[in-house]
DNA sequence: CAAATACCTATTGACATAGTAGGTATATAC
DNA sequence: GTATATACCTACTATGTCAATAGGTATTTG
């Protein structure tokens, strides 16, 4: 359900978080430390950096930085960002067609509910809790 | 997360409760109401019978029907039988190889307490609620 | 005996996953 | 001002899963 893109983008979050202090951290040694592909680390960051959860500095002495508190960083955003789809059935996910079955649907209900827990328990996880 | 397995099973389940008075209701039957692939369903079966969810008899006449009453059939227990794993991340499926880092791990506790919200959710509904 | 049913196994096309690979752009350090 | 280190971009690939389709066998009833 929740794929490496997600669970490493945690990691990373939670590595830059550590290591930050007050420079940059490059991916490289995130990847050293994680023991995790840096060429599939940086297939996994632009989403982050385009929506300003993480700021990249090019050239030598680059890196990234967290662009806020820990405590600001919800789940739910940087799991959205970095999965697909969260929804736990395809007639939920963003943008799928209406389902022809839907007046009629005896389970909609039950997949919406899940559906929510799931987003809720989400959005009461931030980055702090990781550190 | 959720495939088509899981969510034709809940289909059939409430179908069959919906249908079967006091006979056996055929697939062919259930296929055909629901507009879904027979052979299909034929797959999908299997486990919930081999598990006493469900009673097939061949012949003709035939057919399937529920072996509880619906309010026993707790939602947790047929999409633990149809879907192939639901735990939210790799190392937390049955079966799966210890994870090297799970001493050093930050990130378990959380991945561990969505796997329990979904649990307690699939647990909470019953076959009952649908009908 | 014929028909209807459950049950079994193999195959397939499409797609997602988890990377690998090679390159370009940009800023810094010397 | 050149070499170096970094982010950033795009293409490719091997593997597996999904969602069926297909064809058959076993069993029971009418």
């Amino acid at each position: 359900m929740i794929s490496t893109r997600g669970r490493y983008a945690l990691r990373v979050m939670i590595d830059i978080a550590t290591n930050q202090g007050d420079g940059y951290v490059p991916m490289k040694d995130v990847a050293l430390r994680q023991g995790l592909s840096l060429k599939y680390l940086e297939q996994i960051l632009p989403p982050l950096t385009k929506h300003g959860l993480l700021i990249g500095i090019q050239g030598k002495g680059g890196g990234y930085r967290l662009t806020r508190e820990p405590k600001d960083y919800h789940m739910s955003e940087v799991l959205n960002l970095t999965e697909k789809d969260l929804a736990p059935v395809g007639c939920l996910k963003e943008g799928a067609p209406a389902c022809e079955r839907k007046g009629a649907c005896k389970t909609i209900a039950f997949w919406e509910g899940m559906d929510k827990v799931i987003k809720d328990y989400l959005e009461s996880y931030t980055l702090a809790d990781f550190l």
